[in-house]
DNA sequence: TATTGTTATACTCTATAACTATA
DNA sequence: TATAGTTATAGAGTATAACAATA
């Protein structure tokens, strides 16, 4: 058990929180770039995989499937997504992107630089001592 | 240059993803156990360390000022802030926490166990190699 | 004139509850 | 009865623009 006042494991707890707050400024940087906000990103990204009954985006997003209405509404407005009807059970819509979202949410991924540029300070070995140490931080 | 295809880089990008999102959900629930949002909660520790102008907070959360008007106000009507006139410049307004806004700090900090679990799988020889990792990967 | 904080406005996200159409 | 999606509602965060007080 590690006390919280641990010098290392506080200075690593804060890096931590700066990789948080840095993620979460491009990724919303990003979406911005395509007129999109934070949660309109994140809901074109899973369609741009594969349709997605309303219900399974709000368990993605962990909100409300009431909120995912509104968000598909928006992202449909503007030409990005629609839905379609799920042919084994009628009370099912499955959102799913159009051809312009599929292209917006490549646009997107590349604009997501946060992959490339930090980590290409660090070597291959680094990079997979890096990944073993979440690995079991994340407890996997 | 390192591709954005390359596996392992991509492992390690949706490892720091996870990352994310678990300190935020951690996060959010933490701020809850005390009724409070995530910007309230952000704001309140910033005023437990030291009074601060309305502005400095906005510059703080990287958002516009007016926004901070309502934070500060929500905070102050349940007694966990304060405003108060800066001796120095008539203009500006320090907010600041109350005593119970500090001890309502302190508890928060405590929930926040994101600290504790998580590293507390690592020896302190892997703690030290993860924190010379993220200082080089943000480039410190 | 420039700056600080506030107000007014509009939009988005969020949870809750009630509604509809299917199952 | 139960489930999927929606609507209605209210609260909170956000940006923008205009404003009063002070520098």
């Amino acid at each position: 058990m590690v006390p919280r006042t641990d010098p290392l494991s506080r200075e690593v707890v804060d890096l931590i929180a700066t990789v948080v707050a840095r993620y979460h400024e491009e990724y919303e940087d990003a979406a911005a770039k395509h007129a999109l906000t934070g949660a309109q990103a994140k809901v074109l990204t899973l369609l741009a995989r594969e349709p997605l009954p309303m219900r399974r985006i709000a368990q993605q997003l962990r909100c409300e499937p009431s909120n995912i209405t509104g968000i598909v509404d928006r992202l449909e407005a503007r030409g990005l997504a629609e839905r379609r009807p799920d042919p084994d059970d009628r009370r099912v819509k499955l959102a799913a992107a159009t051809e312009e979202g599929h292209r917006t949410a490549v646009r997107l991924g590349e604009s997501l630089d946060f992959a490339r540029e930090p980590l290409a300070s660090l070597s291959t070995r680094e990079r997979t001592v890096l990944r073993d140490l979440l690995r079991r931080m994340l407890g996997g």
